[in-house]
RNA sequence: GAUGCAGACCGUUCUAUCGCUGUGCAUUUUUAAUGCAAAGAGGAAAGUCCGGGCAACAAAGAGCACCAUACUUCUUAACCGGAAGAUAUUCGAAAGAAUAUAGUAAUGUAAUAGAAAAUAACCGUCCCGUUCAAACGGGAUAAGGGUGGAAAGGUGGGGUAAGAGCCUACCAGUAUUGCAAGUGAUUGUAAUAGCUGUACAUCUUAUGGGUUGAAAGACCAUGUAUACCAACAUUUAAGAAUUGCUCGUUCGUUGUUGGGGGGUAGGUCGCUUGAGUCUUUUGGCAACAAAAGACCUAGAUAAAUGAUAGAACUUCUUUUUAUAAGUUGACAGAACCCGGCUUACAGGUCUGCUUCCUUU
RNA sequence: GACCCCGUAGUUUAAUGGAUAAAAUUCCGGAUUCCGGUUCCGGGGCUGUGGGUUCGAUUCCCGCCGGGGUCG
């Protein structure tokens, strides 16, 4: 069985380095999606995966811990859901990259909503890539 | 049955599929992956307002200062917490609720208004003198007087030039003493003292307080600025540190030798068995305590505890009058751990009591 | 996570527990000017919020709300 085609997400696949991020938001280029903002770089690491990724919900816009779960929760279900199709392309092109979704919006949107923009960013991520290279 | 008051408790559930976190077991290509198993947010996890545990700092010492607390008895590891009471005031028809309460030896303040805000004479009343009188001057007097949050205990009688606790009867309060009740705050009662405004602050007394907080701290790997320590030589003195001050104590400038390890980015421990949870019994009005038995029940780190579908329960709406359809799911998310307090909260359950109505 | 500070006109700051809360500046209206600027006059406030102490609170005390900062 393929392992990019199961619905998994594990540590390996979540960005959980300090000092990653930081290049991330320093050294990355970005674009905006609404509800999101994207950050991502290219990067070099040894896990398996041709991906990592990560979500931030701004403490100022959702000043409640529940709100902030909620959303960051939806997000990564939907990522999970939907990531083979990044994960194929990069696969194809032989690439690494390391990416951040920034919450913006400021009202709490529903699952179906999320699923479908993190659909639209994965593709564009893809593409970027490809002009990129 | 309705109504309110007080207290205690619960605060969505189940199934399927796909996932997440650490743990145990098994397998493999043994650094890792896969499979299986049993677990995986709260009553407030929140605010960080108190109190502790735990850890580091031994020049963390003594005195003063400073801060906190302040009716009584109990409770506790501890507390600005809790329980049961005391006194006063306010709210309520009641059940009940809220707030305040160490001491008075001393000192200060009370704007405006008002004669006066505390060893009170502006008007008034009374007496005396000057004087025809009006008026003026000297005294006595707290019974009356626009105020004010607060006005010198209240009423009757005596007394007096006029008055006054000046004297007396009754009443209200205060203080002291005796007796009775209570562990005690205090209450009841009797006697004595003419002792009698209120609030706040300073002050006094008693008790407690070393400082910093898990980003504490320990270890591993990496690694090498010259932080720090010791010895010896040199220098003698200003100064620096320790808690705000004083005392006390310690350090001191440069060089050599030896020890030692800064920053950066990681990992492991700290980390979950604890003043633990549940049940029963006993003691106590209660908070709570004791005994016996059973149990192990989150441990993440850009941070897990989720998503989808269906069913039940619940909220609301419509149709209808017991069904159908749609809709809603309170407040809110562990970050070292406990005991409280405070604040937020859809809806529901139980217990005791108040008042009203009905039936017997 | 632990700790600290602040909240008064639109803005920046004042005000010892005591009269209708002060000043600068901005804004609005008016005067002056042919018009604008300058100048002059006037207007504009739930002292963040809810309680308490007090005769009286911006000030003192307590609880909330909002904002900001420090510590790797």
């Amino acid at each position: 069985m393929n392992k990019s085609l199961r619905h998994t997400l594990t540590k390996k696949e979540r960005l959980h380095r300090k000092k990653l991020i930081d290049k991330v938001f320093a050294q990355g280029e970005s674009f905006h999606l609404y509800p999101f903002k994207v950050a991502w770089i290219k990067a070099d690491f040894n896990t398996g995966y041709n991906a990592q990724f990560g979500i931030s919900v701004s403490k100022k816009i959702f000043k409640k811990a529940v709100d902030r779960n909620l959303l960051k929760r939806r997000s990564r279900e939907a990522y999970r859901l939907n990531k083979h199709i990044l994960y194929n392309e990069l696969n194809l092109q032989n690439k690494k990259i390391a990416f951040m979704l920034i919450y913006i919006s400021k009202e709490i949107l529903p699952f179906e909503v999320i699923e479908s923009k993190i659909i639209l960013i994965l593709r564009r991520l893809s593409k970027l890539d490809e002009k990129s290279t």
